[in-house]
DNA sequence: GCCCGTGCGAGATCATCGCTCTCTGTTCGC
DNA sequence: GCGAACAGAGAGCGATGATCTCGCACGGGC
């Protein structure tokens, strides 16, 4: 949900609200603006359900409000601005279902990450169009602006926690110094930019990114229709991956 | 390459040809179709690798071929045919390219099976389109048909040999019967549709699928952005990935 | 060897799309 | 209150996929 993303839209931010330093009331035209630029969100994200990513037209969603075509413009400057904004969206409604089957203080840690990976899956089963959104192939000639990377982190976060509980906790097998060099270096930048303690070693960021992409593996492949025919019905056979996975990390 | 899929083209394959019984002359009428369709076909792979999948316009190549853009639809009745026949020549490519890097028979299990993974990556990176197109979000509102799935067992059979080979060779790790049997029971039904001997245990199928699954998301993951800023260029990130992997198939 | 059916390309047409421009009415800030 | 900024309407541009009809040329059956 949290309707407030649309900041993305430039130019509403200009000077219309004028909100960041007073508290003057909201202008009028300012709601109104806000409350339609939600409702396009609601549109747009309801023909992205139904039509897919790219059967969101901005014409259909203009037809929908009553208007017309060209006044959807004043709101988002082009398709991909809207897209941007339902990208950031649906990073943070996954990164919300996620964090709140991950939030069960009482849990194993074996538990919880097999929980973390089932909500990822159950989101996804969800809301396919939005899964094929963030994970899926990038959208044709849309070049996924900066914005967006900042939400994606979140949910690999919530996996690289479950992994450096793991690794404290003295279950991750960390081996003898015997990872690749440059995967030495890269995760140590990594570590440097999550500002994570020195003490984390570089094993549990491959570790984290190795059952993440994983996990983006199984999930997309029930999605995408990969497992037509085979473990069709993909309850069990994601389920026994996430177990797999837990052991991978050390889960026992 | 095996530019003979067109069949699907349908009103091509009615009464022209002839060819399935007697060798008549192929009727130069014929001939000229076959070539026109695979230059079509060329152009549509090249407009592909350059625009990706949506930016394919039927539009486009009949421009490129002086023809009026009506006159393509003698050749495929739509733009989804056309994206299928893309999609089967991709399976096609991808499975040749993997099939050429497993043909090492005197290299170990092991290095035969990374072999493979690093085939599919090294396949994906130099044709990210077709890689999206056969194994990212599905194009919207396009129905992958029948024809699509058998190409597509081609790559997964190769991973799922050397699983097989591995479990010959007494490497794979069986467990005792733990196996969830509904995992039992898919996989009992893949093994008899592929027709192989009963003594194959389920396990195989599943760690097989395992593999797969993984193995698409790994090489997936890197090439949708999905590692940007952590193991950006993922050439030994990948490979750990592809060791880890032979380990848990019992490739040491 | 001719002839009618069929394949083939051209051209026009339709509905849709993203996006731009201009115009008029409304709202807001000073 | 007034000028400037905003909001929506409407027309329009260029492009897309798809359909239809029209002639022309080819080719198998007589």
């Amino acid at each position: 949900m949290s309707t407030e993303q649309p900041g993305s839209s430039g130019t509403g931010s200009r000077g219309i609200g004028s909100r960041g330093t007073g508290s003057k009331k909201p202008t009028a035209r300012a709601v109104a603006r806000e409350s339609l630029t939600a409702e396009i969100l609601v549109l747009a994200r309801r023909h992205l359900a139904e039509h897919g990513a790219d059967g969101l037209s901005l014409r259909a969603i203009s037809r929908d409000l009553g208007m017309v075509s060209s006044a959807i413009y004043r709101y988002f400057p082009s398709r991909d601005e809207l897209l941007t904004a339902l990208i950031v969206q649906s990073y943070g409604n996954l990164g919300d279902a996620v964090a709140s089957a991950a939030d069960q203080p009482e849990a194993s840690l074996r538990q919880r990450f097999i929980d973390i990976c089932a909500a990822v899956r159950a989101w996804a089963k969800g809301h396919p169009q939005e899964w094929a959104l963030i994970y899926g192939s990038p959208v044709p000639g849309y070049q996924a602006p900066q914005t967006t990377i900042e939400p994606a982190t979140r949910v690999i976060m919530l996996v690289f926690d479950v992994v450096v509980a793991a690794w404290s906790a003295g279950l991750l097998e960390v081996g003898d110094g015997e990872l690749d060099p440059v995967l030495v270096t890269q995760a140590g930048q990594v570590l440097e930019g999550l500002g994570v303690g020195d003490d984390v070693p570089p094993i549990v960021v491959a570790r984290a990114t190795e059952c993440w992409t994983h996990l983006l593996g199984v999930v997309s492949s029930e999605l995408f229709g990969q497992l037509a025919n085979t473990f069709d019905p993909a309850d069990r056979f994601t389920l026994w991956c996430w177990a797999n996975l837990a052991d991978r990390i050390g889960l026992r």
